[in-house]
DNA sequence: TCGTTATTTGAACGAGCGTCCAAGAACGCG
DNA sequence: CGCGTTCTTGGACGCTCGTTCAAATAACGA
């Protein structure tokens, strides 16, 4: 059987999602990754391959992981409307206040990484696509419970927020505190607002 | 007075603007630098200082050319809605299609430098904050004119086109025709709509 | 107990990084 | 024509990068 492994993968993932969140995939050395998952670069190279394929294993661990909290936030609350607008929340203050200016890795990554490489591209590219196919039903069903304003069409709306969401988590980055993210986020939810209901069927 | 300047500085600092456009800031070494502004290093580190002070520059000009391009931008059209309009369609073409994946330079240094070089985050922080400037009283204009509705605040709009713009240009950096993008640059066409806009598609 | 096998360890490698600087080259002026 | 001044040129420096690998180590079955 050999000499068995003195670590977990996934959570030498963790750790390593956490380094590239905050840093960057180029800032992040291979020493670094070294003294932050506390494992000695031979054996990541062992266990991973190179830089690259543990950063593109991290990135979909992370990818995945973000993926079951959008269904998890969607979830909350009495309603589909209500879980829009919780998801919306939550995003939101996840990119504002002190120590919240990393943003979203995926984010992150579309803009230093995604494109120089096909692969990575892929697999954020994908994770948007998820996310607005997460997001469409939702939008779907809090407008046929009328929950919703018809007004806007709900593919449409799905993909706005989805743009909507990672451009808060670049536009937070600037600032610890960031008016434009707290004021397209109250606009954002003010869109959510059942406001020109036409007669409910 | 001595041996004259055989370069322009800002011909050099919009060469030096293509390639941090393109490949991000820590992808560009000072070599590659080199051969695209066509200076040779000593020279570079002549006249801008370092690496840095040379990036620091170059997102000063992108920032200033971008700040002219809204104005003009804004004022094309019969009025302020037209000139809105023409922005984020202008915005939006320029992040979809073949050769279009470069995204924003003020939205990647965002993402990459800004949390961890005050200076640059400053930079970048504040031109999103003169893009917001810039939008509010076309905003207003149109709403006075009768030409948009009042239904949303003008401030909290003007923030959430800003975002949304950053958005888009990080998102489009995933595909080279995102329809993402496309779809949420439609939505927000449909937000400047004056009365009950219809639903396209 | 020993041999097998898988993992850990850290020294070593070449390449490339950002930066510096001494020498040469091109001007204006006396 | 020198002279002073400024810019160019490209070799060199020290360092860190990502990566490799042989030796040391630890668990297993026999």
């Amino acid at each position: 059987m050999g000499r068995p492994k003195t670590f977990d993968e996934d959570a030498v993932l963790d750790r390593a999602i956490e380094q590239f969140w905050t840093t960057g995939y180029h800032a992040v050395s291979v020493r670094d990754l070294e003294t932050g998952t506390g494992v000695l670069k031979g054996s990541l190279y062992a266990a991973f391959g190179d830089k690259r394929a543990l950063f593109l294993a991290s990135l979909r661990r992370y990818a995945d992981q973000s993926a079951v909290q959008i269904r998890e936030l969607l979830s909350h609350g009495a309603n589909p409307r209500a879980g829009l607008e919780h998801y919306l929340r939550v995003r939101g203050k996840g990119c504002t206040g002190p120590g919240r200016t990393r943003g979203c890795l995926l984010a992150n990554t579309a803009a230093e990484v995604a494109p120089h490489d096909p692969e990575v591209r892929a697999v954020v590219g994908q994770s948007f696509a998820k996310l607005a196919a997460a997001l469409e039903p939702a939008i779907v069903e809090a407008q046929e419970q009328g929950l919703l304003s018809r007004r806007h069409d709900a593919h449409e709306l799905a993909a706005h927020l989805v743009v909507l969401v990672q451009g808060m988590s670049v536009v937070g980055k600037t600032e610890p505190d960031s008016a434009l993210v707290r004021s397209s986020l109250r606009f954002a939810l003010s869109l959510l607002e059942n406001d020109a209901p036409e007669k409910s069927r």
